[in-house]
RNA sequence: GGGCGCAUAGCUCAGUUGGUUAGAGCGUCACAUUGACAUUGUGAAGGUCAGAGGUUCGAAUCCUCUUGCGCCCACCA
């Protein structure tokens, strides 16, 4: 073993991390096929791509944390690990983002003045620059990520798949045109899906008014513009007061606004309770009331759609001419202000209602009547038997088909019944935008008549859907784009070349593990499973961990308004990757929020200066080493740290398997700080002045500190690689055997005896005001556990942690085990005296409490044998110690 | 309207299927330290586990209700 003196009394991780990534990516390591070993068990996970929206945020550091720990754990457990990196063209996020920046810049309108193919130029240059950006933040955050394999949601081959799977699902008859009401983004001239929306409240006024004095109901509304398209009223069925007009039409004339024909239907949903009981239906704006519209044209006895507010969010001729143009707030006010002259309006009311806005764009969603590309989630699928819906549920439950195996399980739990949910009330999903950043909808359009009328309006002339142009003159490709999600849903198995049949495909698909947060459960999560379930016929993974939010001190969340904002680079730099990983695991739980402090990364700075230091010391210290195999106890304190060790390799473990990334991060640091290096390390030092012990104890030393680097690996992975450079080993520590060295005992009731001595001794110091120079002389009495304190090394161990002079050793018959303190100077008695009855009083109310619970015969007959053998045990303990201290107490 | 989460030390949070005198980090106080450690070590103080009831031999943990905060969903026009 190479001596090195040389290592910086600190920590310098600016100094080592880049070359360390790069020696990790040279190695090849990253990739799958280049692992070293025979490796059989396959590890796989997709990094859930980053939107090409700008930089990478904390959050990201924290999945990149996440992900990378679980995959080096996976690979020094020896199993064939790929990561996949991506990216994510993020269509809508990104073309509203650089559409932002652009009308910021002085543009009024991109899309007109530049045009598709102008637009798409610009937005391609921003997300190229910002895909440079996040994968270069992906490295310096060190993830072990396969390079070789890198993917975009936007590049060639993920086209390829998002073409042959939307032409798959249309032929299989799930995907489908069809005319009906639709989420409009006004600002973003797009349609959006249900999950596309935030709701906000709002106050409003609650209109109720009559069409007309001799129209016989009385209606409600907080958006009166729309009643302009009206053309039937809806009532409950049994409702007494309307049921005989059901089936009865108006004519009503709304003055300057086309007139209406007004029909009054039956329909379950109303609620006769709420308002007038009665609900004015709009089919052309509600998607409520197009559903009647729907149901009276299948009876046989059709209303009207009228749509009154155009794609550009105004009024159209169908409003009237005096409306045509207006904006809706001005056309509001103009019906409102005839209603009222009409003595028609009955009353307003201010109310607080819930709205629909656009995630990206942040307007108020329109609803309006279109001719969209849909998925029918209701429809069985073809040779399949059930529907999509069905496939989603079974994922979760009992398994895709009843295969146990084929079975998404969610940590924590409770996101299942959210998940479960949320696929009962599915709706079928909107999937074409009319957005010009994303993946081109793949369907060709050929009009019947050499000049139709618009294809899109009337369904006329012929389709094509394919994953190829079709040949033949005069078709034109739909102009629309598809939503973003389609082809993350398809993420899983699009980066691993599906649709060929690849050898990837074959060997990491399903992959092992999927981790989000849980903001993207509807959106992503559901996505995934339908996509790779109706495609593959396989789950898209076997565990997702689904994790919080990260928010700042305040609590609040991360977000460029409210500036507070932190750069992962920033933190990289002033502490280090590993301490920024650290803290980012350290105090977390799976699906809770966290918070995100610097006092938190300092913390995590120190410990990884610790373990520095620890190694430092190690390695510097010792003479000459081979490595160890398998150590040998000469000590019980040797006994006791390889214990210890044994039982922290095997929480480990535990832990990272139940993805509890916190609990073992926190296990770890407390066996490696202090038991470690407060406790082994202090009595090394002690030991190595006896030749004899010398270089066994360096063996141990070094043995612990071998394993705890492996340990520390998947959260620290620098500082470790770093140190391991100095054993002299042949093989990177990214790829090293994970630790299996198991001994039998692994508590040690010894060890803790004497690790009790000297801290009662130390805090009878402190009380005493005993100055650690200042040397005292004890007397021991020990019945119990005699033999440990006969060895001589643990006696001086003993004098030299508790700075005792001399130490007297006398055996107690009784047994038991107690000490007493013999010190040559002057000390306050009355002091001593209460300290001591202070503790025994402490301790009798102990015993008491175990007595009643021993003396009851409820809990003796009742309680499981081990937990009754347990208290005795401890009564028994704690009642000797008593005696001990009301003797020491006599001697004062 | 429905659902979920959270409430434990001054602050941030752990606490596995109910079983010792409820833990950690940071902060606070005292002492010691340039001997592996920009620090670290040693010791200490600090909690009626939001409240009320219940189940149990035994509850921070399970059940019911209440209060406060946060989030999600929903077609109250």
């Amino acid at each position: 073993m190479p001596n090195n003196p040389d290592l910086p009394k600190a920590y310098e991780p600016q100094n080592c991390e880049d070359s360390i990534y790069a020696a990790w990516e040279n190695s090849g390591f990253f990739n799958p096929d280049n692992l070293p070993g025979d490796r059989t068990e396959v590890f796989s996970v997709m990094m859930p791509p980053p939107n090409v929206t700008g930089v990478l945020h904390l959050g990201h550091a924290f999945e990149n944390s996440l992900m990378d720990a679980m995959v080096r754990y996976q690979r020094l457990r020896g199993k064939k690990v790929l990561l996949v990196p991506g990216t994510d063209h993020a269509a809508i996020a990104t073309q509203a983002k650089v559409e932002k920046m652009l009308i910021k810049e002085g543009m009024a309108d991109p899309r007109k003045e530049l045009g598709r193919e102008g637009l798409l130029e610009k937005i391609r240059e921003f997300s190229e620059q910002s895909k440079t950006t996040i994968l270069n933040q992906i490295r310096k955050v060190g993830t072990s990520c396969d390079w070789s394999r890198l993917a975009y949601t936007f590049d060639n081959d993920r086209n390829l798949a998002v073409r042959t799977l939307f032409v798959k699902m249309y032929e299989d008859g799930l995907i489908y045109r069809g005319f009906r009401v639709v989420n409009w983004s006004v600002k973003g001239q797009s349609t959006c899906s249900d999950d596309e929306i935030v709701t906000i409240e709002r106050t409003a006024k609650f209109y109720t008014f009559k069409y007309s004095q001799d129209f016989p109901i009385v209606i409600a509304t907080t958006r009166p513009e729309t009643k302009l398209g009206d053309s039937a009223v809806a009532v409950h069925p049994s409702d007494s007061r309307y049921q005989k007009f059901i089936g009865q039409e108006f004519m009503v004339d709304i003055g300057a606004a086309n007139p209406l024909k007004i029909k009054i239907i039956a329909d379950e949903n109303v609620d006769p309770n709420f308002g007038t009981g009665a609900l004015g239906v709009t089919p052309a704006h509600s998607a409520i009331d197009f559903a009647m519209y729907e149901k009276q044209k299948a009876k046989g006895e059709p209303i009207a759609l009228i749509p009154v507010i155009g794609q550009d969010g105004k009024m159209t001729a169908e409003a009237g001419k005096e409306y045509e143009g207006l904006t809706c707030e001005v056309a509001r006010e103009k019906f409102i202000d005839w209603l009222r002259r009409n003595n028609l309006l009955l009353n307003e009311e201010e109310i607080t209602q819930n709205v629909g806005t656009s995630d990206r764009y942040g307007d108020i969603i329109e609803a309006i009547p279109m001719t969209q590309w849909w998925l029918d989630v209701n429809k069985v699928i073809p040779g399949r038997g059930k529907t999509l819906r069905e496939l989603m549920r079974e994922a979760v439950t009992i398994g895709l088909d009843g295969d146990a195996k084929q079975k998404v399980s969610i940590t924590p739990e409770r996101f299942t019944k959210l998940y479960l949910d949320r696929v009962e009330n599915l709706r079928d999903w909107c999937l074409s935008r009319q957005l010009w950043w994303g993946h081109r909808i793949p369907a060709w359009y050929r009009p019947l008549t050499p000049n139709p009328s618009p294809v899109e309006a009337t369904g006329e002339g012929e389709v094509y859907v394919g994953v190829e142009a079709p040949q033949g003159e005069g078709w034109t490709q739909d102009s629309d784009t598809l939503d973003t999600w389609f082809s993350s849903g398809s993420w899983t198995f699009s980066t691993l070349g599906w649709p060929n049949k690849t050898k990837d495909l074959e060997d990491f698909h399903p992959t092992n593990w999927m981790q989000m947060g849980y903001e993207i459960l509807y959106l992503w999560l559901m996505r995934m499973i339908l996509m790779s379930t109706y495609a593959l016929r396989k789950i898209p993974f076997k565990d997702v961990y689904i994790h919080g939010i990260l928010r700042d001190a305040d609590g609040k969340k991360f977000s460029k308004s409210s500036g507070n904002g932190i750069d992962p680079l920033d933190v990289i730099k002033e502490y280090g990757t590993d301490a920024l990983r650290l803290s980012l695991l350290t105090g977390i739980t799976p699906g809770n929020d966290a918070r995100f402090y610097p006092e938190k990364v300092e913390s995590a700075k120190n410990f990884v200066n610790k373990l520095w230091n620890i190694s430092r010391y190690i390695i510097t210290g010792v003479s000459q080493v081979s490595v160890v195999q398998k150590p040998e106890a000469k000590t019980l304190a040797d006994e006791w740290i390889i214990g210890r060790l044994s039982k922290i390799t095997k929480q480990t473990e535990e832990l990272i398997e139940r993805f509890d990334f916190s609990l073992a991060n926190e296990k770890l640091r407390d066996f490696t700080w202090f038991d470690f290096a407060d406790w082994y390390l202090e009595i090394s030092k002690i030991q190595k002045r006896d030749e004899a012990l010398k270089e066994n104890t360096d063996k141990i030393l070094f043995f612990v500190l071998e394993t705890i680097l492996k340990l520390w690996h998947p959260f620290t992975p620098f500082v470790t690689e770093e140190i391991w450079k100095n054993f002299g080993s042949k093989k990177m520590l990214i790829v090293e055997d994970w630790p299996m060295m198991v001994v039998e005992k692994q508590d040690n009731t010894e060890f803790e005896r004497l690790k009790e001595i000297i801290e009662k001794i130390r805090n009878w110091r402190a009380e005493n005001k005993v100055e650690p120079k200042e040397k005292i002389n004890l007397t021991l009495i020990v019945g119990e556990y005699f033999e440990i304190f006969k060895d001589e090394i643990n006696l001086e161990i003993i004098k030299t942690l508790a700075r005792i002079e001399n130490l007297t050793l006398e055996e107690n018959h009784d047994g038991g085990f107690s000490y007493q303190f013999n010190v040559d100077r002057q000390i306050d008695t009355e002091k001593e005296h209460a300290r001591l009855s202070a503790e025994i009083e402490n301790l009798e109310k102990y015993i008491s409490s175990l007595e009643t619970k021993l003396t009851n015969q409820e809990f003796t007959s009742k309680a499981p044998a081990q937990v009754v053998e347990g208290l005795k045990q401890k009564h028994d303990e704690a009642a000797k110690k008593a005696e001990a201290l009301k003797q020491q107490m006599e001697n004062l």
